[in-house]
DNA sequence: CGCATTCACTTAACATGTTAAGTATCTCGC
DNA sequence: GCGAGATACTTAACATGTTAAGTGAATGCG
């Protein structure tokens, strides 16, 4: 732990310390994975106990705030890929948290809507998400976080357009 | 695509808007996930050329600045949890990428290191690596990535031991 | 020593991420 | 109105995330 062991004198070393890069730990993507799952322990144990996983829990709160969706849109809002959101829509549906009915203009095109059982558990859930939301706040600070928020906002906008020409999840 | 078919003039609502809650798409987890997407999407493409795995690159990356080390100590490295490391661990060995050794004075312990044709694989990735990353923090602005950074590490910090109580993923 | 406990790791089971292929429906040009 | 292509989703296949249980080896205590 305390051994750095990165000595140019060090010659027992069997064949690391030949590939030059920046150091691991400190690379943006670890970065935005350990804070991510930081805060994503604390909902965790909350959502489990009412049988909900994080996904199950976004496409949730995704459609309490609308009508109805088709799965395409739903999968952008709540940053599921199709394949993803195809198999929870399935096990969502049949623990009656959601309805689905084809559109009537397109065949194609499933509308997806919460139950009255749906907005029973999120009425559940809903107090000790928002308490600890409101703990994280408080811990790291409101300002800070919106801070925080802006950035990262930023820096997705500074990406946006580089990687693959037809990014699907484009917001159009 | 262009078309939002929200119809307002949609008398059917099932059920929606009854469970109060931040706006989701602002939620920190999200603009977190939206972020962190956004960035491993430009390295996806490289690596998968060179048939390696985002955590698979993890791993070779924190095996190359060591010698060798215990299981345990590269899942907190890695940022892994344990099942999934033997998993990878199981095909790396097997691709010949990395060894592994049972430690002389612990059985239960295995000591990993990275091969020579590991650092061969490591050697042809880093280029390309270096400058995406070298792309990202010219877009982003290499002030802002480093004030983004210390943010994301305070946030850690914050958080840290408020989840369960043993956080096996402490820092020592 | 004997044995319960702990430890390091693996296996198992289920859920999601990711890419590719499949299916049904729609659109459009002719 | 028909057939090629596009669209909206689903299924499939493989890899990882996540939790629980299993296995073999070390530790500690009587």
């Amino acid at each position: 732990m305390t051994k750095k062991s990165a000595d140019p004198a060090d010659t027992t070393v069997p064949a690391a310390r030949q590939v030059p890069m920046r150091d691991f730990s400190r690379s943006l993507p670890m970065s935005l994975l350990r804070a991510r799952e930081a805060v994503m322990r604390q909902f965790r144990p909350s959502l489990r106990e009412h049988g909900l996983t994080e996904q199950q829990w976004r496409i949730l709160r995704a459609l309490a705030s609308i009508e109805a969706v088709e799965v395409t849109e739903l999968a952008r809002t709540a940053f599921l890929l199709g394949p993803s959101l195809s198999r929870i829509l399935r096990d969502l549906e049949a623990r009656d948290l959601i309805e689905r009915r084809t559109a009537k203009a397109d065949q194609r095109r499933s509308m997806v809507s919460i139950s009255k059982e749906g907005l029973k558990l999120m009425a559940a859930v809903a107090p000790t998400s928002e308490a600890i939301y409101a703990e994280i706040t408080r811990r790291f600070g409101a300002s800070k976080l919106a801070e925080l928020q802006e950035m990262l906002g930023e820096l997705e906008q500074s990406l946006a357009g580089l990687g693959s020409a037809d990014d699907t999840l484009a917001d159009g």
